[in-house]
DNA sequence: ATTATATACGACAGCCTGTCATATTACAAG
DNA sequence: CTTGTAATATGACAGGCTGTCGTATATAAT
């Protein structure tokens, strides 16, 4: 998190900064990225970079946020809007995250992202406990907003036509439909470039593929419990 | 992949490096190591490292698939054993699996490889697509030899009684399978610790309701196509 | 013995990070 | 308007790390 004193800042200054993180983490991946880089970028002395942010991740993580595609209340509204139903809102909410992905005004950013993203940093998408020891008092109240939100989530789903018996489960179900939503966009990036669309369109058709087997079963024949 | 060299040098000096290798990413993960520790553990001149690899992941990943314990043939295996049933076989390579990872001498190991490995480098479990541009040559054939035991474990799989159309539709259904695999042992590492052996049992429970859901599909009822 | 080839070695250039002492500005209180 | 305090700005610097390169040494072949 930016410190108190980067919000202090002008906005144009503010802004400079987001501009150099967006240039500089399109470019390169998180790891590759340097403090260098972007102070050149946005033109700030190396000093006044560590007086507005802890480090490196800590702008990474300021700007990824600020883009915000992947909200919890994103997939919330998508199932709302269909009634709770579990599958068809996360259907929704994938065509629209595929599509700002791939073709949005920060495709480079996210293909960064997501071919260097750790799975522990995945867990700023979809917490997993509060039990990691060395967890910055910052960290511990956003894990906590996170678990608060993904409990709101939950609620919003209807269970009486699936197979989940605990809340637990539920939870569960969740990330199994997270990790799968960032595997297929992954693969996005390994397919043949025939143009970003049909590339869209491939995933899309994949990503029904997985969910029709989730939701039906990958066996054939009756259904047995 | 280690140079030519480093297979020339007598058998002690090349367990000193790979010693020094697995105490270095026990402690750090790939990321956070460094080689100047690296030549330190091992007592060998800097500059004799870079005779033997390349970098720091030429020596990971020589030490990673050194102890092989993510193989396709071990899951092809575990498949065949079970007369091509894909669901038993992959909960019988998850349990093994599982053991090696959180009770193995190599835990530490895996800790740092689980929690650090990016999306990108899972390819080196289960290929993605040849298209990569800035493979070296090694790599290419490494990938090609991936996909040849791929098709191989395809080949093994009985499907007569999977809803599963096409090739292309296993080795998708193959790498779902995968990315399960390892978001389960990811959540491995957030648990509460009450013991390695409750973690594990915990994990091979949940495993075994994921894998119930994508045989026999979430949705309760019948099963219509 | 001589020469070519493989290996060993550590100094070094170049890059990067995080800190710190110092300079500058903003602002409140007298 | 002046003075003191807190906030901000700044770039030099220590300490690390990587990959390379010139030189020294060993090995083998003729």
């Amino acid at each position: 998190m930016p410190k108190e004193t980067f919000f202090r800042l002008p906005k144009e200054k503010q802004q400079r900064l987001i501009d150099a993180a967006r240039i500089e983490f399109s470019k390169s991946s998180l790891q590759e990225a340097s403090i260098a880089n972007i102070v050149k970028l946005a033109d700030i002395p190396r000093g006044s970079f560590y007086q507005y942010f802890e480090n490196k991740e800590d702008l990474y993580f300021y700007y990824f946020e600020n883009l915000r595609s992947i909200r919890t209340q994103d997939i919330e509204a998508c199932i709302k809007e269909h009634d709770g139903d579990f599958f068809i809102g996360f259907e929704t909410y994938f065509r629209q995250l595929i599509e700002d992905v791939f073709t949005g005004p920060n495709v480079d950013f996210y293909r960064n992202l997501f071919l260097h993203i750790d799975f522990k940093a995945t867990n700023r998408f979809s917490p997993e406990s509060m039990a990691d020891d060395k967890m910055s008092e910052y960290h511990h109240q956003k894990m906590k907003k996170h678990l608060t939100e993904l409990k709101h989530l939950i609620a919003a789903i209807d269970t009486s036509s699936l197979n989940v018996k605990t809340e637990r489960e539920l939870i569960m179900l969740f990330k199994l439909m997270m990790s799968i939503v960032f595997a297929s966009i992954n693969s996005g990036y390994y397919k043949q470039k025939r143009g970003k669309e049909l590339v869209v369109k491939e995933l899309i058709e994949e990503f029904s593929t997985k969910i029709n087997w989730l939701k039906n079963g990958v066996y054939l024949g009756e259904k047995g419990e």
